[in-house]
DNA sequence: AGAACGCATCAATTTATTTTGATGTATCAA
DNA sequence: TTGATACATCAAAATAAATTGATGCGTTCT
């Protein structure tokens, strides 16, 4: 039981510690929460963030590998959107590790 | 309204990117993972996750200036154990920003 | 076809984080 | 009070991540 939910976390550990660290930069935290008002080409993100080209797609590149948001070509535009599937999955995975921590205040021998 | 969580989202934001970082690290998920079985002293968790005590140490500051877990010196030794409320507050941010998120998916015109 | 646009990618540099080994400090035990 | 233990801290070196400016590539417009 209490095995199954730590075997979880081990699991998912690399998988979570990928979106951790993506979203874990003020930067692309900006560029999330750009997104969380819809789908958007990277020039309107360019002025939203305010950020040059090559600088944002670096970050986008990040966002992307990382599973968080996705890409979509249309013409000549590139679309980003957030992926909501990668957010609950981190969000589960907290939660998950704050269940196995049910005795984790308490004190040591 | 939708200002409001946005508003909300940019004020936790470098709070929530300080333990994001903490958390985005393999090694600290381990030490994270070895402390949800309880309050534990160094030398126990060197044995647990087999670091050298130099290595740990940073990382347990790292952790420790983040919020993510406390220390408690006892006589030789210290002690840490894990903040429940940081990964609380960490689970709340990450559901704010999904709720703010409601027409994420919605593509762009 | 040729030029301009939107974006990705690359190489070089800068900056930040991590590791390592050594040294410092407090506590306890003999 | 001497020595050992448990841990923090520091400086130097190694590694990783971010920034910048340049170049490349596919698409549209003319």
């Amino acid at each position: 039981m209490g095995a199954v939910i730590a075997e979880k976390n081990v699991l998912a550990a690399s998988q979570a510690s990928g979106l951790l660290k993506a979203l874990a930069d003020p930067l692309r935290m900006e560029v999330i929460q750009s997104l969380s008002e819809g789908e958007c080409c990277v020039c309107d993100l360019m002025e939203k963030t305010g950020l040059a080209q090559s600088r944002l797609s670096f970050h986008l590149k990040v966002l992307k590998d990382s599973g968080l948001i996705t890409d979509r070509q249309s013409g000549r535009w590139v679309y980003y959107k957030l992926d909501l599937k990668a957010l609950q999955l981190l969000e589960d995975w907290i939660a998950d590790l704050k269940k196995s921590c049910k005795n984790a205040a308490k004190p040591c021998s």
